[in-house]
DNA sequence: ATGGTGGTCATACCA
């Protein structure tokens, strides 16, 4: 089996954690990093994954909004949050895992959607995802002497003109308006990491991680976004076996508005 | 230009 890792926003773990076991005994992947699972850390269902397989948890979790999850088979280390713009919300956790002889370091992040109206003058929300992801510079990609890293999650900016739907009809939408593509873009490389889902998938084409529960028939209208991301450092191209967008877990029964994305590694 | 759905927690807030 290679070494996989999978990232999901589940907007909460608790009402889908059938969809989450289903996931996991489906795909098996070696980590899932899970995004809002809106659950505090006393509450958060560990028994039914350590039954499932998955031993090795670190959480960062609060009451309604937000929170983190890494679910690991192999044994997690060094678990880290860092705090953003002052706030102590559950926005970030950090762990390491070895694969292939390397340990690799697994940023798990949910970066603030930042609200409906695209001015940081006006909208305080959008102020603090734009905060948010210039203190997002100071997470750099790592590698080397037997090191990796990944930064995986809902990152709440689908950067390319192919990651949404309409590139013209969303330019003045959150997600993918400039100011936030170009940073996004701007940090991933100052940061020097690699994006895995266009590594695997070329930008000519398509991709969706998210449609809104708003619309009346999602997989009709299509109108999807890439908000999840599976960044790498350089050397992980040369590991990257495949990459899974799950696209039919939209379909399941009282599904997450997001899909869990899979990557694979020629890594033991 | 508007409202459309869904989760939390118990009424508005957030996505």
């Amino acid at each position: 089996m290679p070494f996989s890792v999978a990232t999901w926003n589940i907007n909460s773990v608790r009402l889908r954690l059938p969809l989450v076991l289903q996931f996991l005994q489906d795909h098996q992947p070696d980590i899932l990093c899970l995004q809002e699972t809106k659950c505090p850390d006393d509450l958060f269902p560990r028994e039914a994954f350590h039954e499932a397989g998955y031993a090795h948890i670190e959480i960062s979790g609060q009451k309604g909004y937000h929170g983190v999850a890494t679910l690991s088979r192999r044994p997690l280390t060094e678990p880290a949050r860092v705090g953003f713009c002052n706030i102590a919300d559950c926005r970030h956790l950090s762990t390491v895992v070895e694969a292939g002889g390397k340990r690799i370091r697994i940023h798990n992040f949910y970066v603030p959607a930042g609200g409906d109206e695209p001015d940081p003058e006006i909208n305080p929300k959008f102020a603090h995802k734009l905060g948010f992801i210039d203190e997002m510079k100071a997470m750099r990609a790592e590698f080397g002497e037997g090191s990796a890293s990944l930064l995986v999650g809902d990152l709440n900016i689908a950067p390319l003109e192919t990651d949404v739907w309409s590139h013209k009809q969303l330019l003045k939408v959150v997600s993918h308006t400039p100011v936030e593509t170009e940073g996004l873009e701007n940090l991933r490389r100052s940061g020097g990491w690699s994006d895995l889902m266009r590594h695997h998938i070329p930008p000519s084409e398509k991709i969706y991680t998210w449609w809104s529960y708003r619309a009346a028939d999602w997989r009709a209208a299509d109108r999807g976004r890439r908000l999840d991301h599976i960044w790498g450092s350089p050397d992980l191209e040369g590991d990257l076996r495949d990459i899974t967008v799950l696209k039919e877990a939209r379909g399941w029964e009282r599904p997450s508005d997001h899909v869990p994305v899979i990557a694979r590694f020629d890594l033991d």
